[in-house]
DNA sequence: CCGGGTCGGATTGTCGACATTATTGGGGAT
DNA sequence: ATCCCCAATAATGTCGACAATCCGACCCGG
């Protein structure tokens, strides 16, 4: 037997342990999109991602589906696929939905969360404190979706978490307008100490209401920063 | 140009005009699966489904993915797929983020509905009203989702549109048991013909509200009926 | 009778080749 | 010079074959 196990581990070792059909190229491909190394609008053509990534044309086919049906990408018939661009527009109906499930999670959050929870959403707090003390704005800006994602886990509900996840991955791109209003992050800040302090009560209304308030800030921003803008990104035609 | 038109036309007309990639299998495949034409955890042969579909294990296969992204079929590796099991507790998770996003998009339809939307919704709901006067219970069960659909046409937003399709095809299984408690189909009636007034009255917060209440009630009647189900419903390890 | 090992069928995962299609650039007619 | 048509090219869509893997049946020693 000892023999069978060595040859398992083997065989498993590298071959293809962690890279179970395309998902790796899937995880990669979709790294590269939302840490925005891919313009949006630029062409993705399978020969080159394939060379890119070490996999073979159909993981990355299977990626590209994948992708497309996330909403990150899309795809013509016969045309190829390319980065999706989300409209300003498109960002904010986004983000509204993406604020309901937030409201709903909070929620759920209070009504569930455990110690652990609420330890770990403490320790994200403070670090946020810490950062506005310094003045340090990008670092807040970091820790902020860390915030969320705890609310997320705590709340306990893979689809909300899911469909929650994928939404901030396709308004990525708009965050940064969120913060560049004076005064922002203080808001910002005190509004996270309220959804902490009613999720630590494990009281779910006023986490709802709070993290209400919360979003429908920031909305309000983004309606502001959208509003304001000149000019739509223009993108070039490479 | 006459020759070329006509080798365009020829060309397009059948070889694969509507079917592009592997659309088809897709939605053919995906249409069995909610049909309920294909057991939970029932195994999808590639090779099966080739056949069945008369499409190349190509498309078939894409189509896996699809489903497999959407939450209908789970994918492990080497291992094929199955129609994705979704427990009680599972729809009932679904069935909240529904609502939450139902609530959204009767907000929105409130705000939004043009008199072709509200034509139609008069519509349904007539047509909801005589099935409940004669009593024809499964055909009003076939209007409600088409209420809800209008609505969500109506509030155009397609992100929470495309998002409530998904997860309403997810608990589709369930949706059943929410009609067999007594006196449901006149409460529903009445509650739709609220939530109808609210849009018409173009009052976002009275239609927000009509409809939390709405799939408050239908989500209680769900959490009613799985609480006092003696046993969870076993599948025949085929 | 039973546990472990082995063999075979069945199914998936991957790759390469080929057909099909959009696009681009050039050439010719007006 | 301009416009249109057409060939060359690049990329996608599709198919078949092969290797890798899993599952179940069978066999055999204890």
């Amino acid at each position: 037997m000892a023999r069978t196990d060595l040859r398992r581990a083997a065989t498993r070792k590298r071959p293809r342990a962690a890279s179970e059909d395309g998902l790796e190229a899937y995880r990669r491909l979709r790294e590269g999109i939302t840490a925005g190394r891919f313009q949006p609008n630029e062409r993705l053509v399978e020969a080159n991602l394939s060379k890119m990534l070490g996999a073979g044309r159909t993981a990355v086919r299977a990626a590209l589906v994948r992708l497309d049906q996330e909403g990150l990408v899309t795809r013509e018939h016969n045309r190829g696929a390319r980065v999706r661009l989300v409209s300003e527009q498109e960002a904010l109906q986004i983000e509204e939905v993406r604020a309901a499930l937030e409201r709903l999670l909070a929620r759920q959050a209070a009504a569930k969360a455990t110690a652990g929870d609420i330890r770990e959403l403490r320790h994200v707090l403070v670090d946020m404190r810490r950062c506005f003390s310094n003045g340090d704005a990008i670092g807040y800006s970091e820790l902020n979706p860390r915030f969320h994602q705890l609310i997320w886990a705590a709340a306990r509900n893979p689809t909300a978490g899911r469909l929650v996840g994928t939404l901030k991955s396709q308004s990525l791109r708009y965050q940064y307008q969120t913060m560049l209003r004076p005064g922002r992050t203080e808001r910002s800040l005190h509004e996270h100490e309220l959804i902490f302090s009613a999720i630590v009560a494990h009281d779910p209304e006023a986490a709802e209401a709070a993290m209400r308030d919360h979003l429908e800030e920031v909305l309000e921003t983004l309606r502001w920063a959208i509003g304001h803008k000149s000019r739509p990104p223009h993108w070039l035609p490479d």
